[in-house]
DNA sequence: ATATTGTCAGAATATATATTCCATTATTTG
DNA sequence: CAAATAATGGAATATATATTCTGACAATAT
């Protein structure tokens, strides 16, 4: 069958197969046409159906669905289906400014470019994961038991000390309480050890978890002190032992994950913990 | 296979599955536990992925997907992963019920839905701003200097020192030699004096700019070590002495100030020179 | 009116995918 | 420590699914 495109490269991202269904509409057959207005009035069922499912529901044939994605240049049906899966999966993150990025970073530089677009997109992809998935009843919880805290015992070591660094002087500027457990002078446990069930403790850690910081995070546990974990999984052990816990999980470029999300989030939280207190 | 839950009939919708995945993850042997905990971590794959992809990406055998499935009492992988399709299809098709419910929270919780979105808007904007206004020359310079450097200096104080903080833990992870001029045990001017030609400082202040850290930073480049600077404008007391200097103006929330695009630029910096030193 | 080209449904086939089974390896229990 | 039990990985199998093929039909041109 020849195509009058000739083998043109097809459509990857939905908007483009969007327009190119649009324009090809007209110039197609009668099946066709059913099929290409049942593809874009409803998007979603096309990501999940099966082919023999879209079938029946656009009533026509299984095989004409094929048709139409070779008419389309796709390699059959799955490749086109592709697309749809692709739009949903992106839907949260915006697919056109990081393809534009990209684009953008493959003419000129590509080393430094690349790289700081990566750690950009990482850190607004974790920003709008975070913002969507956050649960702000938890949010009000944590904040809830903090404010009621006498001292707050920070916790967080290695790659989460930034966070709890930022969290201490933000504390202080706001005049409460607060204490480091993420020093390196070694006497971590002793400090909590001092925690009582009047204080509480906000302990960070992601995958691979500190031993350091689950170990001092449970010991309080175990001491009566009311815990607020941030972590980026259920099944982390902070967030089995944690009165409440916020999930956070960051998107990483390259294998470097961003902190943008868990930074953003350690700004609001003492801030809240003061209204509160108010 | 008889499961002690007898035949009860598996959960239908994504939040059920959640909270029993989490219940009977204690009981789950080894490799089941380590599914589950992929399960909830990476809800967006399941649903779009085949059995032998997800099982590649959690490192487990597609038979045991199958044998998880059937511990829950599903039919099999296919008939669970339904689940986690349905949850995208909800999410994605009535955007509706997303903004509803950001109205609802309106009412019920101005207090903490109205901060944590402010300092998440305030995040993302100064992540937009910074990167169309980051010139990648500048900072491929910057990154220059520093590869070449011996040791490398990091300055800053307060509300900057999470930063370098983050820094210090990235440089020391890439084995590039590195020293804090930041903590407060009142000899970093002592430290300073160590500094020579052959090392470069980067130093981070924004304003009100940190006495301290202008000092410092000022006292090496008077003893000729290349100065790398992060700060807020071309009248900031550090962007008049270094050779090269990063502009960030982040944004801020009701005088709550941003750190993400700074954050953002402190990861990618670090990766950056130990790309260049190879 | 007839040849030609294009379209289609449905059957046949190829392929991808999930599922089951079994031998081997861990783990528990007496 | 030995025996029993459960868990695991990998191959074999069953099933679902997409794709191709064929002949019939319809539209169009000659």
């Amino acid at each position: 069958m020849k195509n009058e495109q000739g083998d043109v490269l097809p459509p990857r991202d939905f908007e483009s197969l969007r327009s190119l269904i649009i324009e090809r509409r007209a110039a197609l057959p009668k099946r066709l046409v059913q099929v290409a207005r049942y593809f874009l009035d409803h998007p979603d069922e096309i990501a999940f159906g099966t082919a023999a499912s879209i079938a029946s529901a656009a009533a026509v044939q299984p095989s004409t669905l094929v048709r139409f994605a070779h008419q389309l240049n796709y390699d059959g049906f799955s490749d086109l289906q592709k697309v749809f899966q692709g739009r949903l999966r992106e839907r949260t993150s915006n697919y056109d400014d990081r393809l534009k990025a990209l684009k953008n970073t493959k003419q000129d530089k590509p080393e430094e470019t690349q790289l700081l677009n990566g750690f950009m997109a990482a850190a607004q992809k974790s920003l709008q994961d975070f913002s969507s998935s956050i649960d702000i009843e938890t949010f009000a919880r944590s904040v809830g038991i903090l404010a009621n805290a006498d001292t707050i015992y920070l916790v967080a070591k290695r790659r989460s000390y930034p966070l709890i660094a930022h969290m201490a002087y933000a504390f202080g500027k706001l005049r409460i309480k607060n204490c480091i457990i993420g020093s390196p002078n070694g006497i971590d446990a002793e400090i909590a050890e001092l925690a009582t069930p009047r204080d509480a403790a906000l302990a960070i850690s992601f995958s691979p978890y500190s031993a350091d910081s689950v170990a001092h995070a449970q010991m309080m546990v175990r001491t009566q002190v009311p815990l607020v974990a941030i972590t980026d999984s259920a099944f982390s052990p902070l967030a089995v032992c944690a009165r409440e816990w916020i999930e956070i999980a960051e998107a990483d470029y390259s294998g470097f994950r961003s902190l943008s999300a868990s930074m953003t989030l350690c700004m609001a939280l003492p801030v809240a913990v003061a209204e509160a207190r108010r």
